[in-house]
DNA sequence: AGGACCTTAACGCCGCGTAATTGTGG
DNA sequence: GCCACAATTACGCGGCGTTAAGGTCC
């Protein structure tokens, strides 16, 4: 019984019906020389063992893992150390994609909560710091926030730009959304705790300091102020200013 | 100056050099009728308004929400609930992309852990639980454990199931890694909860005793003792099995 | 002799990148 | 006539799905 069960060759429906995967991706593989068959019958049937079955086992897995069929041709004629190193590029690639549909699903979230209509791409830009506040403008320059600033925006293509000016301002319609609250609620400090981070994480290091004059600038009454009412409701902005207030420090604030 | 501002055409480059979108793209998208130009010389080349521009940015918002670009066309002609309701829709895919990425994850490690040569993918499959336990055999086909289990199962394509036997595994690999740890250290107890909490999501309401059978199962010196010793060194069984005894109650479990 | 299986060959999908070739504006 | 820019046309990628047209097995 264990001869018979071995040796038996496998026609493709059946590989097929044995691994969920479809002919003509066996057909495919074949093709690209990422699975051949094992053997064939004089009509030029395809025909696979267990060693193959194996094969596409493994191969399905790195599928899973979203490497490239080119990759896992590589990975599966390499040694065990390429294996380890192309797992953990593959790791960190997977854990940035999940970091960009963490931001994505910010950025939808603002989207629903405004409207694309109402997104103004230029007016949040937190490089604009220098274009409003006097005082900043003379020593923003020369800090070492502005060259974190300068370090974390240089690999950065328009695209890049712009989704994270729109997950700017979904946190900010976010906190639109929550302006009737308390600005001391919970529920609004965890946004200004996000707005902080998200600063934080996509800029320059945001501390408390930062922040608040972020705070004051966003409720100044220039053009930050009107467009940020504009698009996540009036007093918007003054509500930011207060929770951010209470944010950093509580007490002294207004 | 706002004259000459506002009503100042664009060419196909001034667009792009704005935008950072590729002039192919643009071509791309007049083509498929997604953004048509606003005009065009005598000579046919290509003009841009304000208005436009607008467009490009919207349809710019929505492509990195990995809507295709088919549904950006009707959403750009739909009114605001079609829009409101297919950001909803955007979003509760891209968060199970997101879960779908938690699971790659953890794949991935585990694979990184044992190797892909190592990995049996009949083997841990959690349904066999009534080919190796007489007494569960008798009573799991009419718990509602077993239809939940059915019910979640319904759907899944035997790729899914790879994927999420591997998950399975790369659990236990985990756990397989710690063996040199107490069973009552955190870490291992964390994995022990991972894994309850892997069964629970993709297979069935994992109760604690539920999780105890498993665990005796695993080193009840069957074909599963059998796999786990190999895939994740000798002793993982027994030693998840008592790491689970300890986390399903403390003292009494041996 | 019919139908379930197998084969190769070829186009289609999406969102463009990348030539290749030719025309226009200054 | 040079150069930067514009245009159209067409192939290529990755990973197959999907006909179409035909051979093979029982």
């Amino acid at each position: 019984m264990r001869m018979t069960d071995n040796k038996r060759l496998l026609s493709v429906s059946e590989v097929s019906r044995l691994t969920g995967i479809s002919v003509r991706t066996l057909r495919y593989y074949d093709e690209i020389g990422l699975l051949p068959p094992t053997a064939a019958t004089e009509a030029g049937y395809r025909l696979y063992d267990e060693a193959s079955l194996r094969r596409l086992q493994i191969i399905l897995i790195y599928r899973e893992l979203q490497f490239p069929l080119r990759e896992i041709a590589l990975l599966l004629s390499g040694d065990e150390e390429n294996m380890i190193a192309a797992l953990e590029r593959q790791i960190q690639l997977l854990q940035k994609e999940r970091t960009h549909l963490d931001n994505l699903i910010t950025l939808a979230q603002g989207i629903k909560a405004l409207g694309v209509n109402n997104l103004d791409f230029s007016e949040f830009d937190v490089k604009k710091i220098d274009e409003y506040e006097e005082q900043a403008k003379a020593s923003w320059g020369t800090t070492d926030a502005y060259k974190e600033y300068e370090r974390k925006s240089a690999g950065r293509t328009p695209e890049d730009n712009r989704a994270l000016v729109a997950g700017m301002t979904g946190i900010i319609a976010e906190l639109g959304e929550l302006r009737t609250l308390q600005p001391s609620d919970s529920r609004v400090q965890a946004a200004v705790q996000k707005l902080q981070d998200y600063i934080t994480e996509h800029y320059y290091t945001c501390t408390d300091e930062i922040l608040l004059s972020l705070g004051s600038m966003y409720s100044g009454g220039g053009s930050f102020q009107h467009n940020i009412d504009k698009v996540a409701g009036e007093g918007t902005a003054e509500f930011i200013s207060r929770a951010i207030g209470i944010h950093c420090g509580g007490g002294s604030a207004q």
